[in-house]
DNA sequence: AGAAATTTGGTACGGTAGTGCCAGATTCTG
DNA sequence: CAGAATCTGGCACTACCGTACCAAATTTCT
């Protein structure tokens, strides 16, 4: 179900953000009819005049919030100083990329709770296969601009690690998933250069 | 809440094993209070009498399984034989260890939502915090007595990789997480020998 | 302006969730 | 064996869920 008149289409973003919102806040199981509704102060019924179903909801929400990450990269890839691409500053931006901008744990816990949710709901897969494909062919042209020379495969690897590493460390008596991926991504980074 | 008969004992056990089972097949949102007593063949009240709460249910299951696990890791440290640990046969022990046995997708699902949950669910933390540990120190331990010489930090390395590859191969069209990670895992152990 | 399409929002329904209750049955204990 | 502790299981309450309905209001189109 899609808008056709531009209040509409307002009203359907504002629940869209609402949306985001609470699957950042609470995950998956926040996302309800009825929260939605009011976090975007509209109507019950508004959510499911503009969606067909929850599952909708979630998988406009989950692309345009996977989208924004993505656009936010791009900008961070147009911005980047070739020249400037020091060890430290570098692997922030790769982290910036990867589990977005500093000091939010609950969009980070969002990032891998999608990709496992995906194992669960196949619905989810189209969506969540490209973009994490884009996400990786951004991955590469960042590493490239910086005039890191690396296969696609290796950036891959890279990947993997910082992904892997943060899943770990969600487990930690207190968790910093950040400086954890930070460590190893380092680690990995001196390995090869 | 603990049985204090043997009866009560079976009754409990039986319950346990019920949610390990919808933890298996369904995830998280599958443990519901009706659900465990049906699978188990009990009455609803049983589940209420034997936990004080979903959560506990939850955090024993999780317990029971992840313990289960790690019996078997130690099992196949046991019986591992130093002499023949070829290449692939080593592989294949590591991807038993952290993904289980060869064959059921969901359980690796559901070795990865756990760790992911936790993120959400902190009561969780001290029981996977205990369990993920263990589970290093195991592969450490089997990578020693099969003759590799590696450190604590290398064998994490390792894992990262792994669990990384995991969670992306979990968006593929036809997802294999497993032979993914064998890949991985391959081309990272052929680095370092 | 007037008709048609769209949007609104209050309401209700059927289902399922967690949990509390409690009389009766069973098991343990001394 | 008697009394106490434990366990049983049916039931029901309240809350919340997704969803459907529909008359009224609004917006769009001719």
């Amino acid at each position: 179900m899609t808008a056709a008149t531009p209040k509409g289409e307002r009203r359907r973003q504002a629940l869209v953000e609402a949306a985001i919102g609470l699957l950042v806040d609470g995950g998956f199981d926040a996302v309800r009819h009825r929260a939605v509704a009011e976090r975007a102060g509209l109507p019950l019924a508004s959510t499911t005049y503009y969606f067909d179903s929850l599952d909708e909801l979630i998988t406009v929400a989950l692309d345009r919030h996977g989208r924004a990450e993505l656009a936010y990269g791009k900008a961070r890839l147009a911005e980047l100083d070739p020249e400037e691409c020091g060890g430290d500053a570098f692997i922030e931006l790769v982290l910036d990329l990867l589990l977005g901008p500093a000091g939010d744990v609950e969009a980070v816990v969002l990032r891998y709770e999608r990709l496992v949710a995906t194992g669960r709901r196949p619905f989810l897969r189209p969506l969540m296969r490209e973009l994490t494909v884009e996400l990786h062919s951004l991955l590469l042209a960042i590493f490239t601009k910086a005039g890191k020379k690396i296969s696609a495969e290796h950036v891959e690897d890279l990947i993997a690690i910082v992904d892997g590493t943060v899943v770990n460390a969600l487990v930690e008596v207190s968790p910093d998933p950040r400086a954890a991926a930070r460590r190893k991504l380092a680690a990995a980074l001196a390995r090869t250069a």
